[in-house]
Formats: C-alpha cells, sequence, structure tokens
DNA sequence: GCTAACTTTAACATTTTTTTAACAACGCCG
DNA sequence: CGGCGTTGTTAAAAAAATGTTAAAGTTAGC
C-alpha cells in the first residue's frame, strides 16, 4: 500500500485528507509540526508528500530543500494558503513537483495525488539492456529494435536470472534449481533448448551467440 | 442534455428548481424521498444532485455517503436549512462538494451549479476512452458507440481495475486482492469469466482481444 | 419465500507452452 | 584426423493454461 505523510498543521484539513486518502485506498501519515514531517519523511518514505508552505518548527519551502539535498526524490504536492505569494519557479526550485490552493476540492487533490504518483513512479522501473534489446522487469516486456516480443515463463524466468548473474558460468544444475525450482526434475536438456530460445529472439545472429555463451562441459554464460 | 437530479421534500422549492433548471437547459429529475432518491442517483447516473439534507426516508448525509461508498462520484450540492449545523469538514468528508444555505437566490444556485459542473467535468473527471468504449468512472457509465451498456458490478470493478493499471500484466492473485477483497477466495477461474464477459461487451472483436489481453502464465493485461 | 440477476464453479474444448527424443553438428583430446 | 562426449536444433508428444459454456450456488429485491 502507498503510504502518503502529510504536513499540515490545521487540524480539521488534515483529518479531512486523512480520512479521504484512506478512502482511496493509501496510508495516510498526518503530522503537525514542520521539524517532525521532515523526520517522518526521512525515516518512513512514503510514496509522496503533501506539505503546507506555513508551518511551525520548519516551514515547508525549507522541507522540500532539505529532502532533496539529502537525495530524497519523493514526489511532492505543496499546499499553500490563498494568501500566500505563491511563485510557480520558486516552488520548481526547491523541488516540489506540483502545488494546491486552498481551498481546494477533494477531488482535484486526489486528481493531482493520482497524476503525480502516474507521473513519477515509471522512472523507478528497472530496464536491462543488452545488445539491441531492452528487458522492463516490472511489465515483463520485452523489446528489439523497439518491437515488442513474446516470451513465454519459462523463457522470462531464465532470461531474468540470467540478467541477474551476469559474466558467470553457470551450471545447468543450479539453472534448474533456480529458474526451475526444487519440486520439478526436467531433463536438463530442457535447459538447453530455452537457451537456444532465448538466443533466437534475443541475439542479434542467433548462429554466433555474443550474449548467451556456452560454457564447454560446465553450462552457460550470460555477458550483457 | 445534463440530468441534474433534485432530491428535496419541499414542494415548491423543488418545483421551483425544476423550471429554473428545466430554463437553463438541463433536465431536472424531482424526488421527494431520500431512498427514492438514492435510488434514482443509481439508476439514473445524473451529472449533478443537489440534496437536501433532511429527508424523509434517508438523509442527505446518508445519500452522499452512500453514492460515495457505491464509487458514485457524481458532483453533489448540498442544500442545507438555516438553522442545520453545517460543518464544512463534515460535509467534504461525506462527499459532498458544495452546499448553499436556504434560502438561496436561483442566480446563487446557478451560479454554484455552473461552477462545480465546470471544476469536475472537463478534466477532473475522469472518462476514459478505448477502442469505441467511453467509461465515465464517475457516473459508473460505459457506453459504446454512444449506448449505454449494462455491467454488472463485478465487471464494473474488474474494469475499474484494468483502467487504473494499464499496460501492467496483473496476476490473477493481484487481480482478486484488488478487486474482489482480501477476504474472499474464488476458484483463479473466477477472473478468467469475467474477463471473457468484459471482452464480449466490450472488445470490438471479442475473439480476438486487442484491449484485454491475456499473458499466459500470468494472468491479464490491459491496452487501452 | 419466490423470482431474477448475478457470481462462482465445474466441465470440456482449445490454445500455448514445456519437455522429450532424435539426430546433426561441434569441440576437445589423443 | 577420428572418436566420443557435449551441445544445437527441431518436431512431436505431453502437460499446462486459458477460453467457453452452462449449470449450480448466491444474493437482492419484491
Amino acid at each position: 500500500m502507498q503510504t502518503v505523510l502529510v504536513i499540515d498543521d490545521d487540524e480539521s484539513l488534515r483529518d479531512t485528507i486523512g480520512v479521504l486518502l484512506e478512502q482511496e485506498g493509501f496510508r495516510p501519515v498526518l503530522v503537525a509540526d514542520g521539524r517532525e514531517g521532515f523526520e517522518k519523511a526521512m525515516l518512513l518514505k512514503p510514496e509522496l508528500l503533501l506539505v503546507d508552505l506555513r508551518l511551525p518548527g520548519m516551514s515547508g519551502v525549507e522541507i522540500c530543500k532539505q529532502l532533496r539535498a539529502a537525495q530524497m526524490h519523493t514526489p511532492i504536492i505543496v499546499l499553500s494558503a490563498v494568501g500566500d505569494e505563491v511563485d510557480k519557479v520558486i516552488l520548481l526550485e526547491i523541488g516540489a513537483d506540483d502545488y494546491v490552493v486552498k481551498p481546494f476540492g477533494t477531488r482535484e487533490l486526489l486528481a493531482r495525488i493520482r497524476a503525480l504518483l502516474r507521473r513519477t513512479s515509471p522512472d523507478a522501473r528497472k530496464i536491462f539492456h543488452f545488445a539491441d534489446a531492452e528487458i522492463d522487469l516490472d511489465r515483463r516486456a520485452v523489446s528489439k529494435h523497439g518491437e515488442e516480443l513474446k516470451l513465454t515463463p519459462a523463457e522470462y524466468n531464465l532470461l531474468t536470472y540470467f540478467l541477474q548473474n551476469p559474466d558467470r558460468p553457470l551450471t545447468r544444475d543450479m539453472i534448474l534449481n533456480s529458474v526451475w525450482g526444487y519440486q520439478s526434475f526436467p531433463n536438463t536438456r530442457t535447459v538447453d533448448a530455452h537457451v537456444v530460445k532465448l538466443r533466437q529472439k534475443l541475439e542479434p545472429d542467433p548462429n554466433v551467440p555474443r550474449h548467451f555463451l556456452t560454457v564447454h562441459g560446465v553450462g552457460y554464460r550470460f555477458v550483457p
């Protein structure tokens, strides 16, 4: 579940947002004090921060700056009161990702939260590259020359195992254990058959393997 | 034409609002009873709701709560009598978007209606399009070629989940957890059965799925 | 309590994937 | 260079997963 840290000294607003977030399936953490909020942010590493600009203890601006300085890239939405002089440029400079002006509708806030999370989270994806192929582990998507290609579960599992153990000779037993699991005991040639398929699908020239190499008498070795 | 559902037990006020809305190009539907109003809301899926707080059958507060609980996000304006204790925060919590205090001028009411519709309809309103279908999440309404089509609750929930997680392979477990909830453990084939139904209702050609794709060995993937 | 609508399950058909077996090709070693 | 074990390759058998349908089980509303 995604944690959202809310730092605002207006108690009723804080609670309202808390209830709203809960309803929408987030885990809200509510804090009134600026300094306490900053510490919670560092500790909890929430998926999103809602920060009031005007705060006791430590201003919203300061919180943003410090977090960014600490290499914390949590998306931040700034809540600003209508009177505050809000300069978009300044907000961007201090590392905020979006802002809403109080009073705001709950739907607007939710829309912003959703949009921001969608906008920021995909970047955390782990994407492997080698040869002209790209493997997006989260999406289970593999593409070559930008064209999506289909891998079967066994192929995909084998590929991820190779990706996680590059440059190392891997015996068929090791591969069977890690990829197929202990309970199944297929013929060791099964591994060979699947390596062939990976080569066919991923090697620039399947007849001259450059990434899925054979280690004669041992097994296989993957070089990125 | 935009439908506005008015739930108020004061007949003369109800009629006044009805005439006003008609003049302004809306399609008013007038109801006196709270429970009846709630049912009409679920059935008609109006673009806007005007709800009196004090109602026979079912209170305005209850109507708002229930609608929101049913994932119906139609904008709601609460009509409150001058004596009612109205707490903005409570109104927000129960899911109301705005309120006016009786007695109010027709121009004020209209202004609020217009403002709220403007605020909610263009961008904040989540309307998904794919193939020749349109899904209005807020109104829980699905149409194909402009014709409304009926989805059962399970189908709708599943669709919503797909819409909110596009392009990502979703395992049956993930789907069961998110759509059916933790407490229920139906056969995994339940998901399959419902995917079939969604395909039948929404795919241009159900035999060649282009949006509800199966990821063999994993689950399903929705591409808009 | 009855009906109608919906959900779940079970059964069977179909599709996709995995494994195996067979043979060809290769590499190492004398 | 020739033999022997290893690997490449392929197609078919076997297994697993999914599609589909209808019947059984639930639930909600009257």
